[in-house]
DNA sequence: TGTACATCAGTGAACGCGCGTTCACTGATGTAC
DNA sequence: TGTACATCAGTGAACGCGCGTTCACTGATGTAC
């Protein structure tokens, strides 16, 4: 076992990973610290040993799925083999706005999974939350000529489509939310 | 005290009212059934007497609070003294996406405040949550001479810039995005 | 290299607490005469 | 209209349960000789 102190750098970073995953798979309040330590093979006491309690956790793991959500992002663009970083809005919004990505929000943007339910958090998770909402807008404004006021309309609408498109029943209008808001992006990058 | 037949339902009202602000302004998951009660001024044992389970409440409570939101929408129509029947979508974005509507959640839009977290509820949460964004996806389509396509774009971006709107930190920030967002629905209005 | 010891990551029983839910009870309301 | 009784909305003690957190303990890791 992993009693070693090269383990426990180990086991904290996978205690995070994993929290990172939860929380925006089930929302922040839904974190149960038992589950958390026992989805990662460990036992509820020694999460003490990594963080000083579930709120402090709380406030890492939610950095941490802004962060992972954001790379996850960047990695989508990348292996769609096309280089965005300038410009390539509707590349960016075939991504985000993908049934793998609706599908996977475990794994995808955190803004999206999180956005409302860290408004009414505590002062340290909406903090962290709105510091990534800033840094999102700056990125999608970087494709945009800059324009921020684009980029605050591109941003309100793909974390919106992602949501609603999340929420929606029927596959086939799910569906239509991501392709409406896809192809406006396309609008929205052209003028 | 309220032990009429009568008071029996002006209660379950007032329950039911209470708990359609409080989902809205804390989320679904923390909605507790004793403290929902006694906001109310009743104790917590009366609460079976109106609802079966606290899981029976939270979808009638979800309900409620979808059709409250939308009232207040309309209402904030009239009082503006505008006939929006038709075509108004900027007339409707005002009031939508105005700071009294951001810094009242408690009486706003539940799919706003909620459809993140409906989309990981209960399959009754998530389909009373579905039907209303469809409600609301028409609604807006009349105001766009019935351009669903628009309309989705027009609903998700006003759904994502209120949650934004409200986990950002800064004021000026959480102003622009409102802005940003009102005067996007004027060109999606005149195409 | 091998042995003795200190460290400390992880264990699991135990804690107090608030939760959703149940239920025997109370007393105001509504009804029958 | 006044009295006796049945109903039933609301009360509050009690329940089992899972939660976050603590802590005495264990045994593998790392160190000193």
């Amino acid at each position: 076992m992993g009693h070693s102190q090269a383990g426990k750098t180990e086991n904290r970073e996978r205690i995070l990973a994993e929290a990172s995953r939860q929380v925006r798979k089930n929302g922040l309040e839904s974190l149960s610290v038992g589950e958390l330590m026992k989805s990662v093979g460990l036992t509820h006491g020694g999460f003490y040993g990594h963080f000083s309690s579930r709120a402090a956790l709380l406030a890492e793991a939610l950095a941490r799925a802004l962060d992972d959500g954001q790379k996850h992002a960047k990695r989508q663009e990348h292996t769609t083999g096309q280089e965005n970083q300038t410009g390539d809005l509707p590349g960016f919004a075939r991504s985000y706005l993908s049934r793998t990505h609706r599908d996977a929000p475990e794994s995808g943007c955190a803004i999206a999974a999180l956005a409302a339910e860290a408004g009414r958090a505590a002062p340290e998770c909406r903090d962290v939350m709105s510091g990534h909402v800033d840094a999102f807008i700056g990125a999608i404004s970087q494709m945009l000529d800059d324009d921020r006021e684009k980029a605050m309309v591109a941003v309100s609408a793909m974390v919106g489509a992602l949501a609603l498109a999340r929420v929606a029943t029927s596959a086939e209008r799910s569906d239509a939310i991501l392709k409406a808001v896809r192809e406006h992006m396309r609008t929205l990058a052209t003028d």
